[in-house]
DNA sequence: GCGATGACTGGACTCACGGTACAGTTGGAA
DNA sequence: TTCCAACTGTACCGTGAGTCCAGTCATCGC
């Protein structure tokens, strides 16, 4: 996603910072501005109003979301043929990856949306609902992969399994957030793993 | 928690119907107000600002949340003396709850006072923290109890297992806002549930 | 060299909303 | 009767979003 002018990916990159911080409505304009060192009019220019920068950070987040998790499977797949071994490499490097980052991670940004549902038009909501879909179809069909080589040993909806893993990341960032503990998304993983691990064991 | 007036009371349903519908930011006095048939200094004479509105509607909502844990788990080990059948009877009632309730849950709350951050003071997001700490100290004891009676069939800290009954609620309450779906979270719910049997299902 | 265009700046303005201040009203308990 | 809790009404302020518009400056095709 290479944006079309300097300007305008610093405005975005200022104010995923801000957002992650503090979330959206406590992010001012005039804020934006003096970190980007742009005038407001600038800021106008680049963006019809703050549902226009809603939706290009969110369109930039899921952009980079499906980014990392092509990057992480994939790297995970190469690892190990096992669809099932590949899936619980690739979350234990998503749950390191979710440890690492210290102020947290845009997940952040899904929900944020999700909960100030009015404030934001049709468009940013579609986004958000197509994104979600998007993983949910990803997953279902790696856990359906899976399934064909180890018979499941509890009998689950496979769309909402797809679910679970967007579940855990978003639940596990609320918690951390509202904890202030750094851990609270990774721990949340590993129990997604550990699930996983138990329901596609083979039967003894 | 009764209220002391009838006009306070008022104002907080008012208030958190309205906040469930389109989050804080966008509900405003004026609406609140208008809606409870109230004058905007009879707003300010129960709430000093809204921040303290954030505050009594989250202090509310944790009773409300608790007392409906207490109810169905008390109700679930009536039903069944092991404590690993009560506790997934009780998540099916919960679930079921869920699925119950056309325009969402509450758990909105949480998660949309975390996602607000800077916006409250430090008294609310205390509050916020307390509640789950609390849940964690909760249901990490009854899982305790169950371990004691079934060993885990893998290795999980139990403090990230208490989290992920508040955390499967939040994350399957963020899914079902953003997909506009209403059994999400009703769905990780029971997903958490298959995890439990798998868990702690005694060994071959 | 010239005009068009894209990327801005500056300033003046409106509006909504949160919040303050304060004087006045009303109904019921002591 | 007096006192107080629970309000109403009005006027006012600051902040931040968003609009309008005139002007600037660099660059690029002609």
């Amino acid at each position: 996603m290479a944006e079309k002018t300097h300007t305008r990916s610093k405005i975005l990159d200022i104010a995923e910072a801000s957002v992650l911080e503090k979330g959206f409505e406590a992010t001012s304009i005039e804020e934006i501005v003096a970190g980007a060192e742009i005038s407001r009019s600038g800021f106008f220019y680049h963006f019809k109003d703050k549902n226009a920068l809603a939706r290009a950070m969110l369109e930039r987040y899921i952009d980079a979301e499906n980014a990392l998790y092509d990057d992480i499977f994939s790297r995970a797949s190469e690892l190990n043929d096992d669809p099932l071994h590949s899936m619980l490499i690739g979350l234990k490097m998503l749950a390191e990856m979710l440890a690492d980052m210290p102020e947290g991670h845009p997940g952040c940004v899904i929900a944020a949306t999700a909960y100030q549902d009015r404030l934001f038009d049709k468009g940013v909501q579609d986004l958000n609902r197509q994104a979600i879909l998007g993983w949910r179809r990803r997953f279902r069909a790696m856990f359906e992969e899976i399934a064909a080589v180890y018979e499941p040993r509890d009998d689950v909806n496979m769309d909402a399994l797809g679910d679970m893993v967007s579940s855990v990341v978003e639940g596990g960032l609320v918690l951390q957030r509202a904890l202030r503990e750094h851990n609270s998304a990774s721990e949340q993983i590993m129990l997604l793993r550990s699930y996983l691990k138990l329901l596609f064991s083979p039967k003894a």
